[in-house]
RNA sequence: GGGCGUGUAGCAUAGCCUGGAUAAUGCACCGGCCUCCUAAGCCGGGGACCGCGGGUUCGAAUCCUGCCGCGCCCGCCA
């Protein structure tokens, strides 16, 4: 309810002048009620009492007289143990909504207008996507539509593993297949079992050791033959992803990729310059840089490798080539990677690192966006190599076909394409939903139950009240008529309490897109379909008279449309039936 | 050992940055509601020394501090 703080705090300043006293930051002693009963906004007057030398409850008692008579028409204030509460009127609110209604994003300004570099999902290439990577890419993908929404210029960014070390066994692998007669996407049909196969011959068979440290080598100086089979590599692996993104549902294309292999090329330069302004030392034989105070186990200063005693490279270089990248030629002001929570201390060296060789400025910020640890139901590590991890591919397969048997079973007669297609909207929005709904810094416990069960805070709670509310509007026959504007008189406390939620949405949008926390949305939409199936319940929209049927039409097509536009935010689908 | 994070009803979480009232939500549990716009729903109920101890404050889940539990990081790995 901040659009209520201006209006309130120009009639609580002078009053509370007059009483003696001046000179409080009014924003900061107006705060929202602790309970919504008691009204929307709240001052506590105890830190008054001191100097005022009466008890809190007068002094709000008397505040609270004071101020009714100039905010009629906006609000009224009351007063309960030392509180001054105020309580929008309903045609204040009404007037409010109005306005919501016409703004072109519903109250949303689009007012930070940065170029915003976003880095996630991540990929390996010849490598199963697993449930780590669902994260990043369910996280990141909503961070883009976010940060999009508020006026930012977002630029996507899959910076997937198709450089280093490992192609080494993978290309002898996808030889080897071969002389046996298996062709390449036959090999990487599975991809879980090609790279275990890979990686058990490179740690049992000496002889393929060596074989895949000299392609190494190969790939690294560019061989013809090396780069075809690498190539065959990342195309199979990416018609792999592409499908896993397709069933997601979320925003990354090819274009959007930008893999190890294309730094790779730009990291001599990254030595030089570091170089240059004198940055490196040398610590046995390996190119260091010390960016902070960081120390390792010894208590010894902890250097950033830059360059490798052999003359390779490690990934903090890489990560500097992307940073100059995304700086000097993508022109971005902010830098934001969606990564495991582990990565923590890496990216603050990285970071630390860049400041002071000048690749990041004044003007830039760079953020890890870190998530927790996706758990088995023992509360170990769910781990990608074990043998019995979960496949993302699986997964969401099995989200959708659990959906799918709930929607037949509700919707016997409904046209199998349709039902394909809302099952799929419903499976994969319930596991992002919960991917995205708590605080995404915490490790969460994997639990296929929970995931798909549609009753309470779900992904499909909020698709059902966007549905039920498509289906009062169709069944109205005039929804052109809600193209006027009208005045909202909010006669019920349902209406008015769906009201307050609507008109609170574009302020979760903002604390969302601040603090890169889409789980401000998820529980903020909650709210909206809460308030929604409590109108529902008690205010029958079809069947009542004239004017008011509008007005509830109206409420049901600004809650419909406020509910579709959070839950793209959050990359969910919204249908019209369920 | 050092650093970072985390601890809130039986379970899963929100709130913590920016301190205020009977600590919010979901699952599970108990009791109501489908001749009426989708019951994947609604209404009501029980259930919490907010990890523990100090401190600051008129007031602490929230800020400071010390412990304890759990996790992660501290590689010439990626």
């Amino acid at each position: 309810m901040r659009d209520l703080i201006k209006p309130v705090s120009e009639v609580l300043g002078p009053v509370l002048a007059k009483m003696g006293l001046a000179d409080f930051d009014l924003e900061s002693i107006i705060g929202p009620a602790t309970d919504r009963s008691h009204g929307d906004l709240a001052i506590p007057c105890h830190q008054f009492s001191r100097i005022l030398k009466k008890s809190p409850v007068a002094i709000a008692e008397e505040a609270a007289e004071k101020m009714n008579d100039q905010l009629k028409g906006i609000a009224k204030a009351t007063s309960v143990a030392g509180f001054l509460n105020i309580t929008a009127e309903s045609r204040w609110l009404g007037d409010r909504l109005s306005e919501l209604a016409e703004h072109p994003t519903y109250g949303v300004e689009k007012n930070t207008t940065r170029t915003v570099v976003v880095d996630y999902s991540s990929p390996n290439i010849a490598k199963e996507m697993h449930v780590g990577h669902l994260r990043s890419t369910v996280i990141g993908d909503s961070l883009v539509r976010i940060l999009e929404f508020k006026g930012n210029t977002v630029i996507r960014e899959n910076h997937v593993g198709d450089w280093g070390t490992p192609f080494g066994m993978l290309i002898e692998r996808l030889e080897d297949l071969e002389s046996e007669g298996i062709q390449p996407s036959d090999a990487l049909s599975d991809l879980g079992i090609f790279y275990r196969d890979a990686r058990s011959s490179f740690d049992s068979d000496e002889k393929f050791r060596e074989r895949a440290r000299k392609r190494v080598v190969a790939l690294q100086s560019g061989d013809e033959a090396t780069m075809a089979r690498w190539k065959q590599l990342v195309d199979l692996s990416f018609s792999y992803f592409d499908e896993v993104y397709d069933m997601l549902g979320v925003l990354l294309t090819k274009d959007d990729v930008r893999g190890e292999s294309y730094y790779d090329s730009l990291l001599p330069s990254v030595v030089e310059r570091l170089d240059d302004s004198g940055l490196l030392s040398n610590n046995l034989g390996a190119e260091v840089m010390y960016p902070g105070d960081w120390v390792n186990r010894e208590g010894n200063p902890l250097p950033l490798i830059i360059r490798k005693g052999d003359g390779g490279y490690n990934y903090a270089t890489s990560d500097l080539a992307c940073i100059i990248d995304r700086t000097e030629r993508l022109g971005a002001d902010d830098l934001i990677y969606v990564v495991g929570t582990e990565q923590k201390q890496h990216f603050q060296m990285v970071f630390a690192a860049a400041r002071i060789a000048g690749f990041l400025h004044e003007k830039h910020t760079s953020t890890h966006v870190p998530f927790g640890l996706v758990l088995g139901s023992d509360g170990g590590k769910l781990k990608s190599r074990s043998g019995g991890a979960v496949r993302l591919l699986d997964l969401l397969k099995e989200a959708i076909q659990r959906a799918s048997a709930a929607v037949i079973n509700r919707n016997p007669d409904m046209d199998p394409l349709e039902i394909q297609s809302i099952a799929k909207s419903i499976g994969i929005g319930a596991v992002k939903y919960s991917d995205l709904k708590a605080d995404r810094t915490k490790d969460y416990i994997f639990d296929w139950e929970k995931m798909l069960s549609f009753e309470g805070e779900t992904g499909p709670y909020l698709q059902y009240a966007h549905a039920r509310i498509r289906s009062i509007l169709a069944r109205s026959g005039d929804e052109a008529s809600l193209e006027k504007p009208l005045n909202y008189t909010l006669p019920s406390n349902e209406e008015a309490r769906l009201a307050r939620e609507i008109l609170a949405f574009p302020e979760s949008v903002d604390i969302a897109a601040s603090e890169l926390a889409p789980h401000r949305i998820c529980k903020h939409l909650h709210r909206i379909s809460q308030a929604f199936g409590s109108f529902y319940e008690h205010c029958p929209v079809l069947m009542v008279d004239d004017s008011l049927r509008i007005e509830r039409m109206s409420l049901c097509a600004l809650t419909g449309d406020i509910l579709q536009i959070g839950l793209e935010l959050l990359g969910i689908d919204a249908p019209s039936r369920m």
